[in-house]
DNA sequence: CAGCCAATGTACATCGATGTAAAAACAAGC
DNA sequence: GCTTGTTTTTACATCGATGTACATTGGCTG
């Protein structure tokens, strides 16, 4: 037996296919009976729209794609559950894509995976150059998440610089001065890492503390591995900080164990923070302070502002014929906070920290 | 400009609709000169296939979805990556789905997402009951990961109640002599927790241990969080383990936390293993030893078999026909080892926990 | 009850790629 | 040169759903 189609329902039903259609797409004028009718032939029939069909016909799939460097980094596998959930508040499904933070891959995924089947892509691009953007011909509409590689995209983000330079005050109100940043880069640029690194200087210019340009420890990649490799080389090396600003949790979690292997207690000796307020830093030991991005109002804008970018391609509407052709890119801002835990407080929360919210 | 369709090419190239479809496709009869012309009429307009196309006239997608529970779950995002790896190879593209346990998303995943736009389904469930199972009719080829929820449907795992008891076996060999299950279930069954947990049974039995049916202790869902609170349930009502079997590593992490909370140390007076050898294991304090299934295997099989369901669907070629019919469900079992770290062995091996292999 | 408008319903073309069947081109053999 | 057989290429129908344009129906007014 074969699937049935939208001719066999209209067959059953006593109508034409159109009508079958108007209802599976809730148009207006079909009277409640022809409505009735068509939807018990449905029901009896057991059947199911044909994406192919409707795909080809429409132009659009409902599909939009999330695209990460990597998956298991879980900052990124909790933003893509939000994601999801978002995406399914507008019927579109999220077709994840990992691209193991590799340049081609990225690629691909801007241009929509060579053939157009998604309607639009959340990228957080890793490896990707200003230039890449900037020459997509015929690439679907386009949103960014964390890193700004160039003005002239949609993005969406935490305010890192801010950010930083919270998470350096509270380090030096709790009298450090001897502050390394794990992952920090000097230069200049469009990058988180580079306006973390600004807001870490800034933090610091503020407080009047001299800033050594040998705290800014460049990593390979973001994981778990490049923290305590940086971390034992520091030591290694005779570094004496007593604390660690980490440009991610990953980055955190791994010094925490490279600390602890060394016998460095923290926060006593050294203070640790981090970014992201991935669940593992709630039950590390000692807890991990953090940087909190609020992950659900990155996925809601970043989701809206692609939606609102995918109907404009649509056409506008006689409606909207007024407005002013394509909005002009819009580069948003969530709000993130600054989450204390035992690994800058000391363990006086200790068994606070078991119970979190879940949220 | 509108994106190029293959007309445009064929008008360009001077030839016909068929012969540039016969050039994308490969087919053998085309002269090299007009395979040639095709190819530069192709490059020239920078043309794409349009999906849509070819799927309504094809029937399918490439595209293969990954259906988990819980994304943000280290290992099922460990596993996707080595599964959209797998499918890489086949020129397959993989929509990973999160369910979040619910078994209505897990049942969508099932009938392809309500309207087939999707070749196969790899399926790891938690909330479907065997029944689910049984009655999808139009359901596209399937393969279950992880949970078997019934016989007659492929599945992939390791052997769970081998592994369970060789973990078992070791925490006897330390001499521990009291064992709690967190994650254990009584009742027989065809799920992971109730496989791992006969495997338990039998270790015990085997030694000649008596087995507490209180050891079991039951969890709401298998987080951190919910690791935590049953170490801490144990511990309040008086419990004096000392092991914890725990039935994966984030329950193993949570509970780890709430040890160090209770100021009993790990693994001089409570040994702990877990189950899936998620990276945090291999950073946490102390490191966690585990039960590591070959991840990398288990996405290679469940592709492949996935592959084989799918062009039996597609209709066996004349050169099978002489095949029996649709081949009968498979069960196939992949390699796992017992990885051994602090958490059970001491801090023997510290340093060289901190520079774990990245494979 | 004619006349008109709005509400419903239908036939048919269309989206883009590809399978089918058959025509056209070409080669080889007598 | 003509038949026969094989490549190579083409025209056309088809996959399933939906937009367009028009036909029909029913209700209401004067």
């Amino acid at each position: 037996m074969t699937r049935p189609r939208i001719k066999d329902v209209a067959r059953l039903a006593g109508v034409s296919e159109k009508t079958v259609s108007n209802v599976i797409n809730d148009y207006t004028h079909v009277s409640e009976r022809t409505r009735r009718a068509v939807r018990d032939a449905i029901e009896q029939l057991g059947y199911k729209v044909n994406l192919a069909g409707r795909h080809l016909r429409q132009g659009r799939t409902g599909i939009i794609a999330l695209v990460v460097p990597e998956l298991d980094v879980p900052y990124f596998a909790e933003l893509a559950r939000h994601v999801i959930r978002e995406a399914e508040k507008r019927s579109l499904t999220v077709l994840i894509h990992d691209t193991g933070a590799d340049r081609d891959h990225e690629l691909a995924a801007l241009t929509g995976f060579g053939s157009s089947f998604v309607d639009g892509v959340i990228l957080s691009p890793l490896a990707l150059t200003p230039d890449d953007l900037r020459d997509r011909a015929d690439a679907p509409p386009t949103v960014l998440i964390g890193e700004l590689l160039e003005e002239g995209a949609d993005h969406v983000a935490i305010d890192n610089e801010k950010a930083a330079r919270e998470a350096t005050e509270h380090l030096l109100s709790l009298g450090r001065r001897s502050i390394l940043v794990i992952g920090g880069r000097d230069e200049a640029g469009l990058g988180t890492a580079e306006a973390r690194t600004r807001g870490y200087l800034a933090a610091l210019r503020e407080a009047g503390v001299d800033h050594d340009p040998a705290a800014l420890l460049p990593v390979r990649s973001f994981g778990m591995p490049d923290g305590a490799e940086a971390v034992n080389r520091v030591l290694g090396e005779g570094g004496r900080p007593d604390a660690l600003l980490c440009l991610n949790d990953q980055l955190a979690l791994g010094a925490l164990r490279a600390l602890y292997e060394h016998g460095i207690r923290v926060p006593e000796e050294v203070a640790v923070i981090g970014f992201d307020d991935v669940e593992a830093g709630r039950f590390s030991v000692p807890t991990l302070s953090t940087v909190a991005p609020d992950k659900a109002a990155i996925a809601r804008v970043a989701v809206e502002l692609l939606q609102r970018r995918m109907d404009e391609v649509a056409g506008p509407t006689p409606a909207d014929a007024s407005a002013p052709g394509p909005r002009s890119p819009q580069d948003l801002v969530v709000a993130h906070r600054l989450v204390l835990r035992e690994s800058t407080e000391g363990a006086g929360a200790r068994s606070a920290a078991c119970r979190p919210t879940t949220a």
